[in-house]
Parts: C-alpha cells; structure tokens; sequence
DNA sequence: AATTTATTGTTAATTTTAGAACAATTATTG
DNA sequence: CAATAATTGTTCTAAAATTAACAATAAATT
C-alpha cells in the first residue's frame, strides 16, 4: 500500500527529529509532542501513524526507538540504494558534502563532471569522475538515484542518460523542468521559487500564514 | 485578494519559463504551451491565470511581456526587497552565488557569519558581516527577509533576531523547523526529505508517480 | 474499585487543489 | 460570409489533504 507524498515527506521529517530526541536519551514521545516540535497538529501525527499502520501503547506515547524502525523499513532499502551527483561546481559540491553520512542507506558513490579540475580528484568527500564514464559506471555501481546539479543547458541530456542506465529517481536542482517516463520518480526543487513565495507573502501579508490561532488540540503541552 | 500558496509557486515557475520564450524572441504563448513546458495541466495555467486576473486575447494565446509584468506586478515589491544570508559555509555560498542577479527585485545586501576568514571578504559576490552586526545592519539596510544557512545549533537564535529587527520572511535550509510569530512567513527546505522521499518511491513504486496517462486537454501540441 | 484525566485511533466534515466539461469567442477556411 | 476549428474563461465535479470530533482505552487519583 502506497503513502501520500505529502506524509511520506512528514514521515523523513519525523525520523530526524525523533533521531534527536533519542539521541538526549528521550525513550517515548506524545503526538502533540511530536507535532509541535514539527510545527504541525497532533492530528497529521496521529493520522500518519494510522497511515503507516504504527500504534503506540496507549497513555505512553510512541516509542521513538520503534518509530524510528518503522519510518525506516517504509523509506529505507535494506541494502541502501546508491546515489550519483552530476554536476559539482559550487551547489552539487555543497549538497555531496551535506549528504555524506546523513543517512547510512543513502550512499553517494560516485560524483561527475567535466572539469579537468575536479575529475579525478575527491570532491565534497567523493571520488569525482567524467561524464563520459556516467552510462558505464551507472551500470557497474548500480546507481538508482541521481542529482542533477549540472548547468541549465545539461539537464536534459545528463536526465535521458541517467534513466537509460537504470536510474529509477531523480532530484533534480537545474531550473528546467524535466520529462520523465512514468517509471522514473521526479523531484524538482527551485529555490527562486521558494524565496519568490516569500517575497509574495511579505509583501500581500505583512508575512504570515493564514490567521492560525485556533485553540485546538495542537495548542496543548 | 490574496493567492493560493501553490498557485505563487506556480506563477514564480511560469515566469522563469516565460523569460526564456521571450528571450528567443516568442511574442505569444497558448495555455497548452506554458502547460507543457512546465509539465502541468492547460487548465491548471488557465486557472491560475483567472485567479491572478490575467487574460488574453482569445486565439491569440498570451502576450508574454504583458504576463511577465503581470506576475511581476503581483510577486515584485516596486523598490525590491533585501535580503541577508546568515552563515556563508559551502551551502550559504553556493546559495548567495545562485541568486545574485537572478531577480532584480530581490537583493541579497549582505552576508553573515563568525569566521574571521569570512567576515570582511566578498562571499559569493556580497560582503560578509560579522553576526555581532546583525541587529543594526538588520535595520539600517531595511532588510526584510532573512535565509538561514546556519549551523542547526545557531538557527532558532538567528530567526530571533532576525524576526526582532524587522525581517517579515524567512528562508530556512536548517535542518531545525522553526516557531514564527504570525506576522513573519515561513519557507523550510530540506533536502534530506527530499531525497528520501525520491528513494521512498524507487523502492516501493520502482520509481514513477501515480500513473497519469490520460488523454486530456494537456496532450496537446 | 470507581471516577477522573489524558491520549489514542478513526470516522466524519471541511477545506484546498486539481480536473473535466463546455459555452463563448475569435480567427481561419472554403 | 457561413462554416469550421481552436482556444479561452468559468462552472461544475472529483480527488486529496487537513482538521474536527469523539468513542475507546488505559493510566492516575480518590
Ligand atoms: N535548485 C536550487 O535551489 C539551486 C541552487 C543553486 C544552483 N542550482 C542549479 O544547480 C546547477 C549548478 O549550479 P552551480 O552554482 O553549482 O554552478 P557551477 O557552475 O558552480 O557548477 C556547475 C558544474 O557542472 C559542471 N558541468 C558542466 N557541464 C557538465 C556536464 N555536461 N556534466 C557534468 N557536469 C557538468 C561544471 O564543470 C561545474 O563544475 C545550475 O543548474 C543551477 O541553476 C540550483
Ligand atoms: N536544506 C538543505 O537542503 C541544506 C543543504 C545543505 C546544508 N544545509 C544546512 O545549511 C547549514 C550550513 O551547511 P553548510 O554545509 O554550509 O555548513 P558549513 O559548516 O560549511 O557552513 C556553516 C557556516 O556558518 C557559519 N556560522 C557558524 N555559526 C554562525 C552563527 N552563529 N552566525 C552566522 N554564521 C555562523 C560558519 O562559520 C560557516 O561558515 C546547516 O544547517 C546545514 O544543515 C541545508
């Protein structure tokens, strides 16, 4: 049974911060807990573990070791899934070396580009190829995830051979929006966008979502 | 009358692409063409463009510089904003370099952060602050909105002072979602969510949304 | 052990977002 | 200039996402 989008996107956020509950030695977490620390109801808490089939002991909270478990065996693959950047000026140098060890099942192998610079050496802690080598070493690596950080103009040449070489999802930086065949996962994400959206709510709003301030659930602890 | 969060969104995509149309000298564009370029449905641009109170000559699709200048007039502020990048490492650089001269409406004024390799230099094309001078810098340059690309440890204090001395929206990239008062707006990106969400559907879908294949309106062209 | 309190799981209602359908309109064609 | 074709604006419908409401349950309190 597939999740939404949307919670499995909360799902990610959960984990991380339940990692650092755990990590101050937290043993059990309430759903306006969680939520609040999430900025969210109670409610989305509760119905995404529902969504996700995970209940807890009633009266105790959920139990973060569990939690963690079982946002873990719905994201992660066992054997973790292996991940490419192509592209590594200034963004994708950034990004590899944001990556590098946040998620153990998440393995950036191998990054690419065409700067006699960078290819050969390590760049942001991984070993930095040509793109020539891209369609032969998407094979031998088994990579299934790629990150496109490439100059506009590659995007959809580096897209194409990314998917004619078995990757099964993207996540793609460059700012032109991609085609993919329905068996390729896109996420496209734009930060002029996101700061756009800013601008448009500072300015229309005075800042400021909606007028939230209902005294529900969410307001509690 | 103010827009839907995704429709902004949308209206910031649509211009990018319309900027590129007009830049190989395309005059006009159908609801169906704007549709595909961005991946999206003819009647979802349709409707947007009714929500924002845009419409064309019928048969003749839309004038280009006139709806450039109509999403302008809504998403720009007429003197432009300024803006602040708190925490210039290998991200806050590549994002300050990535938005310099992007948009003419949005200008990052300044940088901060605590080294003293930093402070006084150009970063990323803006001269770099030291946080000490965050509060009156803050004020004097009128800058209304602030990106956090801080350590996580730093981030909640960051925001305050940034919400303390003025700044009406904010661009988070900490892995730390933040509580604002009412009156600031709120934009938190992670990548880490969206990867995972990326490897999510490679696992349990083998990749690929939904299955949308149905012939609407959007085959067109 | 009865009563109160806190918290969950779930259903129902609401809101938000997207899509389909189509009449109205304007260009193009014969 | 009538008929046809293409495209829009909008209404009506559908789907997705969120929120509210509440019964069920388990702990805590008396
Ligand atoms: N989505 C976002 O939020 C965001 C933010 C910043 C940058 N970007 C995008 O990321 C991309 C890179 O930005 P940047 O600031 O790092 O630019 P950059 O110029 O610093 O880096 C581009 C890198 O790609 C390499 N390259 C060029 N052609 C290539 C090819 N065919 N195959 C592989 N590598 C190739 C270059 O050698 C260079 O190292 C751009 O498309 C930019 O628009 C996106
Ligand atoms: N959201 C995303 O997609 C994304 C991607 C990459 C990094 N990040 C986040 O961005 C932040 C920075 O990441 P990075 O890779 O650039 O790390 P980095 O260590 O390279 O950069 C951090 C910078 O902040 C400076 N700094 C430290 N304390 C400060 C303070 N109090 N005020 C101002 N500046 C201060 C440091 O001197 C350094 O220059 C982290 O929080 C990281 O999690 C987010």
């Amino acid at each position: 049974m597939i999740l939404p989008e949307k919670t499995v996107s909360r799902l990610s956020e959960y984990r991380r911060i339940l990692l650092d509950c755990l990590s101050k030695g937290q043993t059990h977490i309430f759903s306006h807990e969680l939520a609040n620390l999430n900025h969210i109801t109670a409610v989305q808490v509760r119905r995404d573990m529902m969504l996700m089939g995970f209940s807890s002991m009633q009266r105790k909270g959920y139990d973060i070791k569990e939690l963690i478990g079982a946002i873990g065996s719905l994201i992660d693959t066992p054997d973790g899934l292996n991940v490419a950047v192509i592209g590594v000026g200034n963004f994708g140098k950034a990004v590899t070396g944001y990556f590098r060890g946040k998620r153990s099942k998440l393995n950036i192998v191998a990054t690419f580009d065409v700067d006699s610079e960078k290819v050969g050496r390590v760049v942001g802690g991984v070993k930095c190829y040509h793109v020539d080598n891209l369609p032969k070493l998407l094979k031998k690596l088994k990579i299934s995830i790629g990150i496109l950080t490439v100059p506009p103009e590659y995007a959809r040449s580096m897209a194409e051979i990314l998917t004619d070489n078995g990757v099964k999802g993207i996540l793609n930086f460059t700012t032109v929006p991609l085609n993919m065949p329905d068996h390729v996962f896109l996420e496209e994400y734009d930060m002029i966008t996101s700061i756009e959206k800013v601008a448009y709510f500072v300015k229309n709003h005075g800042g400021g979502k909606k007028s939230f301030s209902k005294a529900t659930d969410a307001s509690k602890q």
